[in-house]
RNA sequence: GCGGGUGUGGCGGAAUGGUAGACGCGAGGGUCUCAAACACCCUUUCCGCAAGGAGUGCCGGUUCGAGUCCGGCCACCCGCACCA
């Protein structure tokens, strides 16, 4: 998910790029394909809001940003491909944008319709539900109006059941935000009927109403009706009462607060319904404040006994049939009806028994109990079973000026006429000056190339795309330039605005198999592109962006702290000066530092914060450069390898082969385990078996050539997740070229098994002794061994054990 | 109310059913120094001088063995919500 250049970098940007930086370096190391590209989420009511407060334009601002926030990402040494950058406001990508649309408009996907929206009028835009906190808008805080206008609408419910489905093939997603997104979506199955209504207005004789709880039909005790229903808008114009009370009902506010307050009102219209059932069987018809004309038909039939909301509003009524179950026990709703409030559901073998017998005859609960009710209905001619979902049609329509323009052209006697042509449709004015939002004075975009009998007569639209919709190209975008069938690629980012995945999964139909990965672009013939050229690769990897011929002396460019000169040459003591001979204060040294490659050291730093905290805030301040100074030395293994490395003469020591085994095992040890562990995104303890690692080398009695061997995979291990400190090792040590470019060490199987193992001695599951032991000693053997052990003899007082668990290479239990 | 997630030291966090607390941060002690800084070494779950004992939110279960699996609770966080 690309950010939003709101003109500075955080930790988070930070977290979440340099975790995918790691994966994007691991990946090529070992031999994939990687396209790791960048770009900006750009267009949005900030840039608008500066705008107006500047009396600027709105790009400036937007452009400005993202210059401020590059500059302060490339310290990082992400080895994103620059040369594929953008900002969702090029005219190059929002052109893209625009022709998605109109492919989307030719399909019948999106579309215009008259709806009631949420009119934010201080930012003076349409808010989708989402944007709407508590009844105000999530920006300007203000109280939300309802409005009807004409609007652009994508077609996403046609899809939901499809988009739920597939959420299960999203192993790789978090739970989270699956559930969020199966919340939204919002399945429900249930029975869609209609009751006969007595004596109802011309064109009015029966009600139809949605049920997920059809097993509590014969409970029915009344009719009720949105404000918003077409029954009861007919009555609101023929009987003034009605028309006072659906006035009434329509004022209640919307906060969360007024809602939780608001009292079930209800109004007798006098008129009565018939149940399917049984004809002769009236209940009486209200309209009601608590009945949404958005969910099911607007229309629902109350059962006090088996729903907590029917029953405050008409709890004194009673069922309507004496065999009815009263409504004395509430229960846990059965799973298939999650989402409705606690409903009366008898305990286990026990079944609510209707009159008429269709519910429960036998031992049926939950969602059997249901598709029983369900399947009695169909065959009796009373209704059908529904699926019904949540999820609405999302409306597309802002009307702002920062934006992606909807590219059509409304014309009075032509319509709404698409404009397709080769470039952007009607961008933005470049010049313009903001008053109020949307309001540029001068507003007269370019009408193109679209082509009208009657030009004069047409008018851009002045709408604009709902952000969302960025975020579709954004998947699309970046491989452009190496088309792709089959993008298998994976986004990373906040949690914060979890249904984007949700318009996404539906755009793209199959976005990203896992919420944190890569892109593997495949061309037509689904083999992969060509790989990108050395100079643009060695551009994008290099930490500093530089061509490798132009690598600086590292001993000159690096912080004093992390030079890896520390390792062979000693830095002469720095003096006074004044002459004197005592050292430099250290905060002297700090000042000199700070001017030159501080940009640097901070970035490491930070790079090294993201992976191993990632959910600590930045260190608190007050200590000042000499913290993060002493942070940034012992953050890295590197200046403890520099150490190990140090010439003491063994080189000229004849080299011990068992010391060299041990070290190449170790070697393998390590290459294995930091593996496994950038593999599964684990980059703290990949980070720790390196610290482990770098211990032992720094230690190690082997001969000068394993412990090079060692230190240039340690070097390639750590270029992921460290690059800056990698590359300088990697150039230390004489490696060829950039290491970001050389190949993934391979752990040697037969490297990794130790010929003796320690093993624990439990007694009764604790651990009381530990014995080494060879690896592939015989059980007996190692049984007779820790039974001998001084620990386990006293336990035992001379007592034969009950039964000795040997687990070969893992752990030894005595039960006593 | 419904749904989901998470509970492990002072902190961030490790542990295919097999030595709980890797690694890091912080803290304490030490070496070096006139003194600092840097660097290095040691200690750091709790109780206990020690031997030893207890310990992964709580209660129970399965297992030779449970942070991990099962059942029941509790707490916190997040999301949704007059959704019929």
């Amino acid at each position: 998910m690309f950010p939003y250049p709101s003109g500075r970098i955080h930790m988070g940007h930070v977290r979440n790029y340099t975790m995918g930086d790691v994966v994007a370096r691991y990946k090529l190391a070992t031999g994939h394909n990687v396209l790791h590209p960048m770009g900006w989420d750009a267009f949005g009511m900030p840039a608008e809001n500066a705008a107006m407060a500047s009396g600027g334009h709105p790009k400036d601002w937007t452009y400005g940003n993202i210059e401020t926030m590059r500059a302060q990402m490339k310290p990082l040494g992400l080895s994103i491909d620059w040369s594929r950058e953008f900002a969702t406001c090029d005219p190059e990508y929002y052109g893209q944008q625009q022709a998605l649309f109109l492919d989307f408009l030719d399909k019948g996907l999106v579309y215009r319709k008259n709806a009631v929206v949420n009119w934010d009028p201080v930012d003076m835009t349409v808010l989708a539900n989402e944007q709407v906190e508590d009844g105000r808008g999530w920006r300007s805080g203000a109280e939300v109006e309802r409005r009807e206008l004409t609007q652009w609408f994508f077609r996403i419910s046609d899809f939901a059941e499809e988009l739920l489905d597939a959420l299960d093939t999203l192993d790789n997603w978090p739970a989270k935000v699956r559930t969020m997104q199966e919340n939204w979506i919002g399945r429900s199955r249930g029975l869609q009927f209609a009751f006969g209504l007595n004596d109802g207005p011309e064109g009015h004789d029966r009600i139809e109403v949605y049920t997920t709880r059809p097993d509590t039909m014969m409970g029915a005790s009344f009719i009720g009706l949105s404000p918003d229903h077409p029954l009861a808008k007919t009555l609101e114009r023929e009987r003034e009462d009605v028309a006072a009370f659906c006035a009434e009902a329509r004022r209640g506010g919307t906060t969360e607060e007024a809602l939780e307050k608001a009292e079930k009102l209800g109004f007798d219209t006098g008129l009565t319904a018939r149940h399917p059932f049984d004809t002769a069987w009236e209940l009486p018809v209200y309209i009601a404040n608590f009945i949404l004309m958005d969910y099911g038909t607007g229309a629902i039939y109350g059962v006090p006994a088996h729903d907590q909301r029917d029953h405050g509003f008409r709890g004194e009524i009673r069922p309507a049939d004496p065999r009815h179950v009263p409504a004395a026990r509430w229960a846990r709703a059965p799973a298939s009806c999650s989402r409705k409030r606690p409903a009366y559901v008898p305990p286990k073998p026990e079944t609510v028994r209707y009159v008429r017998g269709f519910a429960g005859d036998e031992a049926q609960t939950g969602a059997q109990a249901i598709e029983a009710a369900i399947d009695f209905c169909e065959a009796n001619g009373v209704g059908q079973g529904v699926t019904k979902f949540r999820l609405r049609d999302w409306g597309l329509s802002r009307q702002r000026y920062w934006g992606c323009p909807i590219p059509v052209v409304h014309c009075d006697t032509c319509g709404v006429v698409p404009e397709r042509q080769g470039k952007p449709a009607h961008p933005p004015a470049r010049r313009c000056q903001l008053r109020r939002p949307r309001q540029p004075a001068r507003p007269a975009p370019d009408m193109g190339a679209v082509r009208l009998p009657a030009l004069r007569q047409a008018r851009p639209a002045r709408d604009r795309h709902d952000g969302h919709l960025r975020g579709f190209v954004v998947v699309l975008r970046p491989l452009h330039r190496a088309p792709c069938r089959d993008a298998h690629g994976h986004g990373r980012g906040g949690l914060l605005d979890e249904r984007r995945p949700v318009y996404r999964r539906h755009r793209a139909r199959d976005p990203a198999p896992a919420l944190f990965a890569l892109l593997r672009p495949r061309d037509a013939d689904h083999r992969p592109p060509a790989r990108q050229g050395d100079r643009a690769v060695r551009r994008a990897l290099h930490p500093r962006h530089g061509d490798a011929r132009d690598l600086p002396d590292p001993r000159r460019e690096w912080p004093p702290g992390l030079s890896p000169a520390r390792g062979g040459e000693r830095r002469p003591p720095r003096r006074r000066h004044d002459g004197g001979d005592h050292p430099l204060r250290q905060d002297v040294e700090i000042q000199e530092e700070r001017g030159r490659s501080l940009d640097h050291h901070r970035a490491i730093r930070r790079r090294y914060r993201a992976l191993v905290r990632p959910e600590r805030q930045p260190a608190r301040a007050g200590r000042g450069m000499d913290r993060l100074r002493r942070r940034g030395r012992a953050s890295s293994p590197r200046p403890r390898l520099a150490a190990g490395l140090r010439d003491r003469g063994e080189r000229h020591r004849a080299e011990r082969p068992g010391r060299r085994g041990a070290q190449l095992r170790e070697m393998h040890k390590a290459i294995d385990e930091v593996t496994k562990g950038v593999d599964s995104f684990g980059f703290n303890a990949a980070i720790a078996r390196l610290y482990a690692f770098t211990a032992t080398l720094a230690k190690s009695q082997a001969g000068q050539g394993a412990k090079a061997e060692a230190a240039r995979t340690l070097a390639q291990l750590m270029a992921p997740m460290t690059p800056h400190l990698a590359e300088d090792l990697w150039a230390r040590l004489g490696g060829e070229g950039l290491i970001a470019t050389a190949p993934w060490p391979k752990a040697d199987p037969a490297m990794l098994i130790d010929e003796t193992v320690t093993l624990p001695i439990q007694i009764n599951g604790k651990r009381r002794a530990e014995i080494a032991v060879p690896r592939d000693m015989a059980k007996s053997e190692v049984e007779k061994i820790a039974l001998a052990q001084d620990a386990v003899q006293k336990a035992l007082e001379g007592a034969a054990p009950k039964k000795v668990i040997v687990v070969p290479g893992r752990i030894v239990n005595v039960v006593i």
